[in-house]
DNA sequence: AGCACA
């Protein structure tokens, strides 16, 4: 990517610096060196694997930035020519000020969760029918047991259909539907811990997307 | 080459 594309920033990137010079030397310079141009309020420099050789100045204005950029470009420094950019983000120092700073710790959980939110979609489009959706209204819940009672089916729902989903969790017995009362279908499984395992996988599962399945356990 | 805030 060419520099120029780079928007206008109040910190500049310097890179191409001489490595061999020690942090806290290199800070004290750059600063000396870059103050004609205006105040600066930061310079940040990582002696990292990834960072070395590199350094932020952050200034306080950006025309200040800007004369930088152009005036330094180039400027021999420890025997390198400095190679002089706008920086791509916002200074730390500078969304202190401005209220906008997010710890970086949070910004770590913030990108896990749209990681998590990611994950979400890719199953979706794997199996269309999977949504987050809630069951729907249930009555007082019956104690845990072999048999899952499923309600809010829609009324064309086939065993079949119902066998497909149920049978992949370990223990699956039988689809019951019962013809008088479409909507409604008993599934039953060796035991109760299988029956659970398959109504935690299975709550909300939407055969359309009006039909979250709600699935309780059966009244004995 | 490499865009961080130890």
């Amino acid at each position: 990517m060419l520099s120029a594309d780079v928007p206008p920033n109040q910190t500049i990137y310097i890179k191409n610096l001489n490595e061999k010079i020690k942090k806290e030397e290199l800070k004290r310079c750059l600063y000396a060196l870059f103050s004609q141009y205006g105040r600066i309020l930061d310079v940040v420099a990582l002696k990292t694997a990834k960072l070395r050789g590199q350094a932020w100045v952050v200034f306080s204005e950006v025309p200040a930035a800007s004369n930088a950029v152009c005036q330094m470009q180039s400027f021999p420094f420890y025997d390198k020519p400095m190679r002089i950019q706008y920086a791509k983000t916002k200074s730390d120092c500078v969304s202190k000020a401005d209220g906008s700073f997010v710890p970086r710790e949070k910004k770590k959980k913030q990108e896990e969760r749209a990681e998590k939110k990611r994950r979400v979609e890719e199953r979706s489009k794997l199996m269309p029918s999977f949504r987050q959706g809630k069951p729907g209204a249930q009555e007082a819940a019956a104690a845990p047991n072999n048999i899952l009672f499923i309600q809010n089916l829609p009324h064309k729902t086939t065993s079949m259909m119902l066998q497909m989903l149920f049978q992949q969790y370990p223990g699956f017995r039988e689809v019951r539907m019962i013809e008088a009362k479409p909507g409604i279908t008993f599934v039953e499984f060796g035991d109760d811990v299988q029956s659970s395992i398959a109504m935690q996988a299975l709550q909300g599962f939407k055969i359309t997307p009006q039909n979250p399945m709600a699935i309780n356990y059966a009244k004995k």
